[in-house]
RNA sequence: GGGCGUUUAGCUCAGCUGGUAGAGCACCUGCCUUACAAGCAGGGGGUCGGCGGUUCGAGCCCGCCAGCGCCCACCA
């Protein structure tokens, strides 16, 4: 037996030196040949590349590699991709602030066009191509750098299957998708209400809302009735919005307002005409209890106008301020009033509006400041307005009972780790109140597959697309003339017009197992990965990436896109606070890769509990540094020990003593402990069980049968100590592996040539030897620790001979000490042993006196 | 307003089907012991959020309450 075994192992340069390896012998690369039985794949999320590389990013992927890491040893082949989410909004924010740019999609393409060194202060407005252009630059450099960090934490991805969500691949997923969706009527387009950031100038889906608490204020508006009969009081925070009004609205059974239902008031300051209404959302706790319906100040407000079915009078441009014009039929008496406030931003138009109206006596009292919940979108800075303009829709069972029953079936076939996650689904799905909105008015996207006629008047007709051939996707409209047509013609009467919009990222991200697995061009593959086995993904996603993947699926393919999904929990800084740009408390990951190892990284990531938020633990690092330390040192040890006192290391038959069977058996009851925790993607516990053995066997075991080890009784009692001590060690290599794949390989790569990653996950069976008890184990190392806390007690050196030493335990547990009682002289260095049967344990030590 | 989760040592957390409270860190006391002093051996420290209930027995099961976190909600 020869070994490679160092004199001084170290940390220093492995992660470099088996990163370059792995790469080179492509370990973690997949084997197509294999069936789909024999496959393991799974969706990775594709990260935000535009977003910062902070602890959250290293957590959840470290923890799916540990479960990609067991699945590849227990024999799956393992379809581990890894894409790039550089598609959307985020990206063009980014490129925006980076290069001091903005898109002027009426630009031509400059080709000479060199962004500054540093973004001055006013935007330079560059064409849409230049934009893109300078999207996938960053882009690309975005990705470097999750490359760098993902291959530095040893995530073991097959690199040759990377995707991109703007890339080619995806483009002609997510447009295969459309259309077939559009032909099955799963995509339809409404021109209807929808909210609107007037910032980023683009419709946002319900699914990228959140909600802010704001500051406002409650304004009392004094209407007046037609019956000339007094005024009716309406509280609103929304004042600006008074020449948007369209009725008043109070709840049916309020007796205060029944007298007016049916009735007209008029306005204030404009004076024009609006019925007073009854529905059951008003609220008579509200304000006065009757409210003012505007197109539109809120959701409410669209629900009121379609049920009630109210005229239009939007007000609100897509730039956010108020239009020029007033709204179709705004009576002529008010239009002087309006226009002191047209073109003003909203706060501008309220501030003005309010003047107004405290002139004209029309406003109660003084606004009463208030704080209130408003809709944003989520990356947005101010608040959502409501805009109406034709939009693109998915069905998602917004508006469909059925649909919606069935996406709640599905989900409940899906297996969740955790399972209390589908609660998140669940309530999402219940609480839909439209379909899914994934047209974006942006430019960095996959562009909607279609065109329009434009009629001999020059208008486009939106009622009847035009669309490609399947087979010439990916196809942008906007620069590809629409079949049937010459490029001359867009644009011009009687020819065509490209649908200018570009769809929302969710809308081909929610399509990522179909771009992997290569659903549109490569049915082999196809075949053998899908559907997929696992989602991994954080659980602020589940209403998006989760839920429309699903939906996605449904659509094209009748069912689940994965068998399961495991559901990782957050990342909290130090001192347990959400980590977020904003208050500056990001972790940034590579100093501490280089501080701590990749391996203790990862250890701290597999020490979270799964779906269990976490914070970043210098002091949880500390301990997996030590650990890959201590796991190089009894390495070290184990591997010299059992290469000198045994010829075949790995016949398990010359495990002869007791006390080395009953190690092993209790190792045989850690393996299954641990294959039973990692196969239901609880790596946590996997790593704590074999941590906790690996400590009890070095520090108990190890210290045992040292001196048999060495050969102090013989060789047959040291070659049974060798066999059993490398048994152990290569079975606990293997079970560290896929959670500190580094020192695992640097070690395995002493003794074997081939890696510890591709090797067989350890089987409990061989390691049960007949007539194996693991309580000799375990009563021999409680008696030592009693010798030892004599000694320490005493402040003696462990070294310190023991003069006598008497057990006082059970018979049973006596009866398991015996076989082992040489090697516990030797360990505790005991001269005279003796036994007493007791009730429990208890040991007297008789030290020898200090010289 | 509805829902999910959580509360165990000073700190971070284990504790799987109910059977005498655990680990690491921190603190304290010792130890050069031929794998490891970036190590090793020990020690102190908890009425398991509160109140009830089931049980021979509850950190664990049930109910109520409270704190914290998150998700959802039509938020004038």
């Amino acid at each position: 037996m020869t070994t490679g075994v160092p004199d001084k192992p170290t940390l220093e340069g492995i992660d470099e030196r088996w990163a370059a390896r792995w790469e080179t012998d492509g370990t973690y690369r997949f084997d197509r040949s294999r069936a789909r039985a024999d496959v393991f794949s799974i969706d990775t999320p594709p990260p935000t590349v535009s977003g910062s590389l902070h602890m959250g990013s290293v957590f959840g992927y470290v923890q799916t590699d540990s479960i990609a890491r067991f699945q590849r040893m227990l024999g799956r082949e393992v379809f581990y991709p890894m894409g790039w989410d550089d598609n959307g909004l985020a990206t063009e924010r980014r490129v925006q602030n980076y290069y001091g740019v903005r898109c002027d999609p009426h630009l031509p393409y400059d080709a000479s066009f060199v962004p500054p060194d540093s973004p001055p202060k006013e935007p330079i407005p560059i064409s849409r191509p230049n934009f893109l252009e300078l999207c996938a630059r960053l882009v690309a450099e975005d990705e470097k750098a999750f490359e760098a960090l993902w291959c530095r934490l040893g995530l073991s991805v097959d690199w040759t299957l990377t995707y991109t969500t703007v890339g080619t691949a995806a483009r002609r997923t997510s447009q295969r998708a459309f259309l077939r969706n559009l032909a099955r009527d799963e995509a339809y387009q409404a021109d209807a209400p929808t909210l609107w950031d007037v910032d980023m100038r683009t419709a946002v889906a319900q699914a990228e809302l959140e909600d802010r608490e704001i500051a406002g204020a409650y304004h009392a508006l004094r209407f007046h009735r037609a019956d000339g009969a007094g005024d009716v009081l309406i509280d609103t925070t929304r004042p600006e919005l008074l020449a948007a009004c369209v009725a008043l609205v109070a709840h049916p059974d309020d007796k205060r307002y029944q007298p007016l239902f049916g009735s007209e008031v008029s306005t204030p300051l404009y004076g024009a005409r609006v019925p007073v209404l009854a529905h059951r959302l008003a609220d008579p706790e509200k304000g006065t209890g009757i409210a003012m319906i505007c197109t539109f100040g809120d959701t409410t407000d669209v629900v009121w106008w379609r049920e009630l079915q109210l005229p239009t009078r939007a007000i609100i441009g897509v730039d956010g301020r108020l239009k020029a014009e007033p709204p179709e039929g705004f009576p002529n008496g008010g239009a002087a009033a309006y226009a002191q406030a047209a073109g003003k931003n909203i706060k501008q138009a309220q501030k003005i509006v309010v003047e107004q109206l405290r002139e004209s006596g029309e406003l109660e009292g003084e606004p009463r400041p208030i704080s209130h919940p408003v809709k944003f979108y989520e990356r947005g800075d101010r608040p959502l307005e409501i805009v109406t303009s034709r939009q693109w829709y998915f069905r998602n069972g917004g508006r469909d009972p059925e649909l919606r029953a069935e996406l709640l079936k599905l989900g409940g076939e899906l297996r969740w780790h955790p399972p209390h996650m589908r609660a998140r689904y669940d309530t999402w799905i219940e609480g839909l109140n439209s379909d899914w909105l994934v047209s974006r008015q942006r430019y960095f996207g996959v562009p909607f597959p279609v065109w329009y006629r434009v009629d001999a008047d020059g208008k486009t007709d939106y009622r009847d697309p035009i669309l490609p051939a399947e087979d010439d996707l990916p196809v942008d409209p906007s620069s590809d003339v629409a079949p049937g047509f010459t490029a001359d013609q867009r644009g011009r009467p009687g020819g065509f017009a490209e649908d200018p919009d570009v769809m929302d990222t969710w809308a081909t991200s929610s399509l990522t197992p179909q771009i992997v697995t290569g659903w549109v061009d490569d049915p082999d593959l196809f075949e053998r990965t899908f559907p997929m086995d696992l989602r991994p993904q954080g659980p602020e996603i589940i209403r998006t990436w989760l839920f429309d993947t699903v939906v996605r699926s449904r659509f094209e393919h009748g069912g689940l896109p994965w068998s399961d999904t495991n559901i990782n929990g957050w990342v909290l800084d130090p001192d347990r606070k959400k980590m977020s740009k904003s208050k500056g408390n990001v972790v940034t990951p590579m100093p501490l890769v280089d501080e701590y190892g990749p391996d203790a990284l990862r250890y701290w990531a597999c020490n979270g509990r799964p779906a269990v938020d976490t914070a970043v633990d210098f002091g949880i690092m500390k301990i997996g540094r030590k650990l890959a330390i201590k796991i190089l040192n009894a390495s070290k040890f184990t591997l010299n020990i059992a290469s000198e006192n045994a010829s075949n290391t790995e016949d398990l038959t010359l495990v002869t003593e007791p006390l080395d069977r009953s190690m092993l058996a209790t190792l045989a009851v850690l393996v299954d402990d641990a294959t039973t925790a990692f196969g239901s993607f609880d790596y946590a516990r996997a790593l704590e069980r074999t941590e906790r053995f690996f400590w009890s066997f070095c520090d108990d075991y190890v210290e045992l049968v040292k001196g048999r080890a060495y050969g102090g009784v013989g060789p047959e009692p040291a070659a049974s100590a060798a066999v059993a001590l490398r048994g152990a060690l290569t079975t606990l290599l293997r079970m560290f592996a896929p959670i500190m794949p580094f020192v695992t390989e640097e070690v395995w790569s002493w003794f074997e040539s081939a890696s510890v990653h591709r090797a067989p996950w350890p089987d409990a069976s061989p390691l049960r030897l007949d007539g194996a008890d693991p309580l000799v184990f375990e009563v021999t190392a409680d008696v030592l620790a009693a010798v030892r806390k004599a000694k320490s007690e005493a402040k003696r050196s462990l070294r310190t001979p023991a003069e006598r030493v008497v057990v006082h335990d059970t018979a049973e547990r006596l009866a398991a000490l015996a076989p082992a009682e040489s090697d516990l002289r030797e360990a505790g260095k005991i001269v005279l042993l003796t036994t007493e049967v007791g009730s429990e344990l208890r040991v007297e030590v008789e030290l020898a006196p200090p010289e």
